[in-house]
DNA sequence: TCTGGGGTCCTTAGCCCT
DNA sequence: TCTGAGGGCTAAGGACCC
């Protein structure tokens, strides 16, 4: 715990939405859900306005449209929101060289060693003006803690939500969070909040009271110990500004289930091309290859496998895949499937086999060949694996029209001549008309699309009905939230 | 009502080795 | 030779986070 309040934790107001707001002017103000519009959809972010419905993350898609039915639920934009993203952190990354983000739209700033922070005063109005500099760069707004550690900072831009910013000074926070619930404290979730509540402790006050053998005896050493500091309000952990990745994984869940088996199997090699194509180009390489299946009851289960040395190899890890799901019962159905590589390394077994060839070349003075290696070099140039990459980013939502009830996620890669002819307007996504300019869809269905004809910093705009087909509509990128004269 | 996707960390258990 | 403790590794599951 330090001496002011200099560790600082920043969180956007309802991300997602937000921005969606922000780059159509005809939802402002209105109830807007992101999330997988699918059957078996859950909502990613809700709006403010849409949480007054009763609607929150993590909700059913289903669910949400019944308690709000005049939403507009869109797909999510990952490329957008990093974009956004990005130029956040840039600002964070401004006020210190210590920033640890925890996703897209979080993170953590150690303010101290950025230097220009000291006390408390000089901590607030650092927090002030980066809220004003966030607003002025991309018109959305987002709320900021200060405190001495990183729970407590967290907390505090919580408690602060949304468009706000408190501090908690040192000394005070043991008051502070006595009243609050145990499922404040981070590592306490529905779970280990039953567990407590059953026990007959459901605020921070209580836990303390409770006493630090009596959480280890409740839920375990580990858990109870950390949870006993955290409610005193310590938490000594660092601002951490670089992490490595431990593991890469890719999984889809189904709008049906899959009952036919060699359907099960065919999707477990895409899952796996689509992993390695992840690995590689975050340039890993793994060892323990994972495969993931979700009944039809929802019961989950894990078979892993672990090789003689880390790959990158698709074969290698198809083969692993299509071995652990012969080890699986999945009469019943089957509603998701995934792959995942963990123990990752950033070189590959093909690597030190090339080389050895290299040392054992260089002492033999034969001139051998760097090309000694290219059996293995081979994996990097397999086709079909780096390529989908671009579109990497927008995965897990199925990209499909609202109407004819597909999904990418099922029929993405199988998308025959015909298909391939028919345009794609998913909700939400970004358009261009070569008469009436910029715009987005709005729905879409029957063989026709509907465009709202409006862009970021505009009036509310017109909307405009078109063939599917009509060659004046194209798809086109998102456009800045900010125009780049400010 | 019917529960995504991408991660991290912890616990438990079995096995092998010293 | 047998037994037990303890560590390292692997596998599986669960809780949690955004």
């Amino acid at each position: 715990m330090r001496a002011a309040p200099t560790i600082l934790h920043l969180d956007m107001d309802a991300f997602y939405a937000s921005v969606e707001q922000a780059s159509k002017p005809s939802l402002r103000g209105k109830a807007v859900i992101v999330g997988g519009l699918g059957p078996r959809g859950v909502v990613a972010t809700a709006s403010y306005e849409a949480r007054r419905f009763g609607v929150h993350s993590a909700m059913p898609t289903a669910q949400a449209r019944r308690l709000c039915p005049n939403g507009a639920y869109l797909f999510p934009r990952f490329e957008l929101y990093r974009s956004v993203s990005d130029i956040v952190m840039g600002l964070l990354r401004e006020l210190s060289p210590l920033v640890e983000p925890l996703s897209l739209d979080e993170a953590f700033v150690d303010l101290e060693a950025g230097g220009g922070v000291w006390d408390s005063r000089s901590a607030r109005e650092t927090g002030e003006q980066l809220r004003a500099d966030i607003l002025a760069a991309t018109s959305l707004t987002g709320s900021v803690g200060l405190a001495g550690s990183k729970m407590l900072a967290k907390v505090a831009s919580e408690e602060a939500k949304p468009d706000g910013l408190l501090m908690i000074e040192p000394g005070t926070e043991r008051e502070l969070l006595a009243p609050m619930s145990v499922r404040t404290l981070p590592g306490v979730g529905p779970a280990t909040g039953e567990h407590l509540r059953r026990a007959g402790i459901s605020t921070v006050g209580e836990l303390v009271e409770a006493g630090e053998d009596e959480l280890v005896r409740l839920i375990g050493r580990s858990h109870g110990v950390g949870l006993y500091q955290m409610a005193l309000g310590l938490d000594d952990r660092p601002v951490v500004a670089e992490r490595d990745a431990k593991s890469v994984s890719v999984e889809d869940t189904f709008d049906v289930d899959l009952h036919d088996r060699v359907r099960i199997r065919t999707e477990v090699q895409r899952l796996a091309d689509r992993c390695v194509g992840r690995l590689r180009a975050s340039g890993h390489s793994g060892r323990t290859i994972v495969l993931k299946v979700r009944r039809y009851d929802f019961s989950t289960l894990t078979r892993s496998e672990t090789l003689r040395g880390p790959t990158d190899d698709p074969t290698v890890v198809r083969e692993a895949a299509a071995r652990l799901l012969e080890a699986v019962d999945t009469t019943g159905g089957v509603r998701l499937l995934g792959v995942g590589v963990t123990g990752l390394a950033d070189y590959t077994q093909e690597d030190l086999f090339a080389q050895f060839q290299a040392a054992a070349s260089a002492i033999g003075g034969a001139g051998g060949t760097p090309d000694a290696s290219s059996g293995a070099a081979g994996s990097a140039g397999l086709p079909g694996v780096g390529g989908g990459e671009g579109s990497e980013g927008a995965q897990g939502a199925p990209e499909a029209p609202a109407a004819d009830g597909s999904t990418g996620s099922t029929e993405g890669p199988t998308d025959g001549p015909e298909r391939a002819r028919e345009r794609h307007w998913a909700a939400g996504k970004d358009v261009r008309h070569a008469v009436y300019g910029p715009g987005w869809v709005q729905g879409s269905g029957l063989g026709r699309v509907t465009v709202r004809f409006e862009q970021p910093g505009s009036a509310p705009g017109r909307v405009r009905t078109f063939q599917v087909d009509d060659p004046d509509l194209e798809p086109s990128d998102p456009l800045p939230l900010v125009g780049r004269a400010g």
